[in-house]
DNA sequence: AACCAACGTTTCATATATAAAACAATTTTT
DNA sequence: AAAAATTGTTTTATATATGAAACGTTGGTT
């Protein structure tokens, strides 16, 4: 057993200090993966090819993972999809998360308040991950779920978020240069991005058109908590054209600010604490 | 390699046809579950002797899972907490099942015409698992999470849905004849629970004062799909003593058994359907 | 400040998880 | 209805994941 290369079963693999991967549970891990809204069941062959493991070996896994509770046959098939106990490690993480806990009554008070639909995220990486929301009463509520991701630099959820890193923090995150737009306000480049945070931080909110998706709008501000670092973004959502435009910089761009002070105030946040490190 | 025992790192293990079980990936999913509301962070150590494995096996493990993105470190300790990425397995399950879709709507409906706290469960074994709730807007609002669990014996939502088990069934599901008993009410042994389930069974509903937690009272209802089967239970709490009897049996009971019913009809129930196969 | 204990990490022999192959059972095609 | 292909499962040699031990490192204690 000489020259083993770390992370060999991976090909792409940019962390630099990971060094020893548990090929058992790498894989299990990549099985529960593929299973999503589109692909709500799959049989053994199927993720055998799509993962390029073994048949045998993919057998094994299933039989741990159907073990665990995390995966069952669906009846009558020979399919798996996954099982009640992969609910349980979510909304353990949702659970730890202080900011759960305050979230929902005040998205429900801002959604009251604008008639929209709200959301709450934090930012994973390079994404947001919705971890509370709550759907307008009159119009088509959202088609985001909670866990949800989406590209930061294509949201203004994730721009408010990024807003509050450094300029290296932003490189070392973004290493190559060149960002996959979503829509034609959707920066292209880090440096294009930068320039964009810069007037959210400015502004310490961020109102767009268009950004991610065409014909939906959105108003997104940044929550803070004790040490004053954006832990987590709150916005409403509207459809283009349904909303005018004093009402937009008006009453929800109140209401947005307002439910995230509330929120940021709820996470020990104070303005004290804010001393911008440039000043 | 020989005569080695399948499932040997698990001592007890009703499960008949499971047969190999692979080591890290059991691990690994083990220490995904060691964490829970109670116990947000854990450093490695902790988690080797709770799991009684090497130091340096937890070591790889973790790699594996910080890799994977479902834990990471906590800032400036030695600690792990779960990640980002653990929400998504939960909420691609919850996705993956047909209820979810119509259910926020109808629990709103619910907990408005009732002022109370309205959930959905669906059963996994011998427990319920939460998969949707509304709070009530006035009253303290229920502590469940999504993804919490109950013993099925000791609530009415899990006593409607044990109900649509033969006796047969029942009796595969609780191996041992004794249950663990919650409050005074809660049937002790599986013929106790049998004989109150064949009451829930004509009934079509539960009603609980103190089943499961002192002081909660529970109205509970079936869910059924195109076959007939209970797939879910739907139910309203109130505090002991804030609700008259006259509405308990009367608005509450009725608004329970309309929102099952116009549950299971989008899940193409239909009474036609429902022969009973004891003719 | 020196000691000790606990921890993070690496090494290395060996027990064992794995991949290939074979087999059995099922499904699909001709 | 027979043949072929695909799938579920088991076997077995071999590559490798593992656990014990050792090595640095950190943090706490006297």
């Amino acid at each position: 057993m000489h020259d083993v290369d770390p992370v060999a079963i991976d090909t792409l693999s940019h962390e630099p200090d990971i060094k020893y991967i548990v090929p058992g549970l790498k894989r299990g891990l990549d099985i529960l993966k593929i299973f999503n809204r589109k692909r709500v069941q799959m049989n053994a062959p199927e993720i055998a090819k799509e993962l390029q493991v073994p048949r045998s070996t993919i057998f094994r896994l299933l039989q741990t993972l159907e073990y665990m509770d995390l995966i069952e046959k669906v009846p009558n098939t020979s399919n798996y999809k996954l099982a009640a106990g992969a609910l349980g490690l979510g909304f353990e993480f949702l659970a730890s998360l202080e900011i759960t806990d305050f979230a929902n009554p005040i998205l429900e008070k801002l959604s009251n308040r604008t008639g929209l639909s709200a959301h709450v995220v934090i930012r994973d990486k390079t994404d947001v991950v919705f971890i509370a929301k709550k759907s307008a009463k009159l119009t088509f509520s959202s088609s985001v779920n909670i866990g949800t991701r989406l590209p930061a630099h294509g949201t203004v959820l994730g721009r408010v978020l990024l807003a509050d890193l450094s300029k290296a923090e932003l490189k070392k995150l973004y290493p190559e240069s060149d960002l996959v737009g979503f829509s034609k306000q959707t920066p292209e480049s880090v440096d294009k991005l930068s320039q964009v945070l810069e007037l959210d931080r400015v502004n310490g909110y961020a109102i767009s058109e268009a950004y991610f998706e065409n014909g939906i709008g959105s108003i997104a501000a940044a929550i803070r908590d004790g040490s004053s670092k954006a832990v987590a973004a709150i916005n409403v959502t509207y459809q283009l054209g349904t909303v005018e435009e004093s009402v937009i910089n008006g009453l929800l761009l109140e209401s947005v600010l307002a439910a995230a002070e509330e929120l940021s105030r709820q996470l020990n946040y104070s303005d004290q604490k804010a001393i911008r490190n440039v000043g």
